[in-house]
DNA sequence: TTCGGTATCTTGTAATGCAAGATATGTTGA
DNA sequence: TCAACATATCTTGCATTACAAGATACCGAA
């Protein structure tokens, strides 16, 4: 992952993020990120990455009855998904520091 | 400027800031990114923004001799631009409070 | 006069976030 | 019973983006 896949791919590294806190599903990650007080992040753009992450074999996923509706996917983190976790927290942490250079000179 | 070219829209926020603080052309933006580590923004990165931002009239741009080399094109923020700034920052700080608040539950 | 460093710009590509909507399941109440 | 609603997942198509690669041009010095 180069730095442009860090720019665009902040929001992957936040569904790692939660997952590796928690057994999590899709519909479920929406609304995590929303209280975490990002602006509403559709199902489109979800659902997509969970299935790219898991085709990358980064998550893994089994399929659980729900009290209400339909049966849940539950996502979990693979090994690969830890480590891409840390290597995203590492690229994090370098971009806040290099804005933030940016910023501070005014 | 939505959530999305927040996201995407980082690298135009750091140009607005360098450019606030100093009169600069492309290239020394290119230099300049470097310096505050980011890995290498190619000219084919900064050009194109450079162009769009004072389509946009967030910056507006002036010719002057080299010591060295082809004439150089220094940018300046307009108004807008400097507006622009200071909306970039505050979604760059709760960007970063958002994202904080994912990793730091593990 | 040619070579290397400086400087800008263009073209084409892959990836991304998302709006919009399709599909399916279970509960509830009229 | 069955219509309405909330839950839940997935697909399609679009605009935008960062960037690699390379084209173009200018200048000074050897």
């Amino acid at each position: 992952m180069s730095t442009t896949q860090m720019l665009k791919g902040i929001i992957d590294g936040c569904l790692l993020a939660i997952i590796y806190e928690k057994e999590v599903y899709g519909y479920e990650l929406a609304e995590k990120l929303e209280q975490y007080g990002f602006d509403s992040f559709s199902e489109g753009t979800i659902y997509p990455l969970l299935i790219r992450m898991q085709k990358e074999e980064s998550v893994s996923s089994t399929l659980k009855k729900s009290t209400a509706g339909p049966k849940r996917k539950y996502y979990t983190l693979t090994p690969k998904g830890e480590e891409e976790l840390q290597q995203f927290i590492a690229r994090w942490e370098k971009l806040q520091s290099n804005v933030n250079l940016c910023l501070r000179k005014q």
